[in-house]
DNA sequence: AGAGTTGGATAGTGCTTCTATCCTAGGCCT
DNA sequence: AGGCCTAGGATAGAAGCACTATCCAACTCT
């Protein structure tokens, strides 16, 4: 197939099919000739995975290369799944705000919940995000993140029985990423619900 | 207080401070003459707002102007406040994708929790979500709903009772929509340490 | 008088994500 | 063989956002 075909099948135009060739978020096709080149499907369901990452999840081209370079170059499915993770739920170096780290939330949660004490991105960025708060005159005391975490072990417990491994790369990533954000999304609207129920049963109390 | 000083106190560059006056975010000085204001504390707090909202929260201009001008037009507290949740929270009519919301999770969950039963923004927001994961392949059953639910049940009893009032209006907001942002990132941040440590648990088990 | 400040206007900057145009070499069809 | 289409490469333009900078004439403080 060549690129107008590439172009119909994904709806994506050929001026951007050739804005992410020059990104290099779309591999280059197999080039026959000089002017001539061959795209496979496996640039179908890259493109769908691009596409999907910046419409749906909100992606940058900038945070989208390093995870499509991860599937190019067939890294090991757990660390794929760790970057999607760091990416989407914006676990990212920019959190580290000040350099300096108070709190040491993560270990507090860990034993909280008996979760096993290996460091990780989430647990960087949550120690991170609590020093953020506090620096910003919000306390984050240790029973709310016993009450928070309590909540969102059983949350994390299904989710992670629902993740299925597909066999396409641009599948897997396209598959956990979106099932990230839109999970994340999810937990933050009915956050939001219960809220606004609390909120009236409050206030009809009082009335 | 002129302009120079209002800039100096707050940090704001006096081209910002013209800019966002201008943008209508900030309410005019008193205009002694015709080349000369005078501002008070109410600018400065308004200041400090806009600039939380956009370094913290992370709200563009266009979503700030509606939040403002609630606060210039003196209204109720309560309407402020869904106003903030529905901004700060992302349930805009944009989640009302294509129309036809199919699902009527709302309903089923304000069941299972047993909430009161009223119309509200993060309830047409979920709604319009769940179709949104729906039309995208994105499963959600009743029994996640419960799960999920039950969770945030217990989360947001504890924030709505944390929540103060302070007086000035623009403070309220400022507390509100960096407290409600906040708390909406730490729970995503908990989740993803959640999620990694009942992986890192499932991946240990098999080995 | 002179330095400084104001509101108002207008233009420019830097970043991002495309979108459009132009070009030549080269293939496909008849 | 001639005409049309396409690939690839380069470059430029567009549109949105949040500022930032410059200029101006009017006016005020000292």
């Amino acid at each position: 197939m060549q690129l107008k075909e590439l172009s119909e099948r994904t709806g994506i135009s050929a001026a951007s099919i050739k804005f992410y060739l020059r990104e290099g978020l779309l591999p280059a096709g197999e080039s026959v000739h000089a002017t001539r080149a061959r795209y496979s499907t496996r640039h179908v369901s890259r493109l769908r995975l691009i596409h999907a990452l910046r419409s749906v999840v909100g992606l940058s081209i900038e945070q989208i290369r390093p995870l499509v370079k991860l599937a190019d170059d067939g890294a090991p499915r757990l660390e794929i799944l760790a970057a999607v993770q760091r990416t989407v739920l914006g676990l990212t170096a920019l959190n580290t705000h000040n350099g300096d780290v108070r709190t040491r939330a993560g270990d507090a949660v860990v034993r909280l919940r008996n979760w096993p004490d290996a460091p990780s991105d989430a647990r960087a960025a949550l120690d991170a995000h609590v020093s953020l708060m506090e620096s910003l005159g919000v306390p984050v005391t240790t029973e709310l993140l016993d009450a928070y975490s309590k909540a969102l072990d059983a949350i994390a417990d299904r989710d992670i029985n629902a993740t299925a491994a597909p066999e396409d790369t641009n599948e897997l990533i396209l598959t956990a990423a979106v099932g990230m954000h839109l999970h994340g999304q999810l937990v933050l609207k009915l956050l939001a619900l219960a809220q606004a129920s609390h909120a009236i049963g409050r206030y009809t109390k009082d009335a």
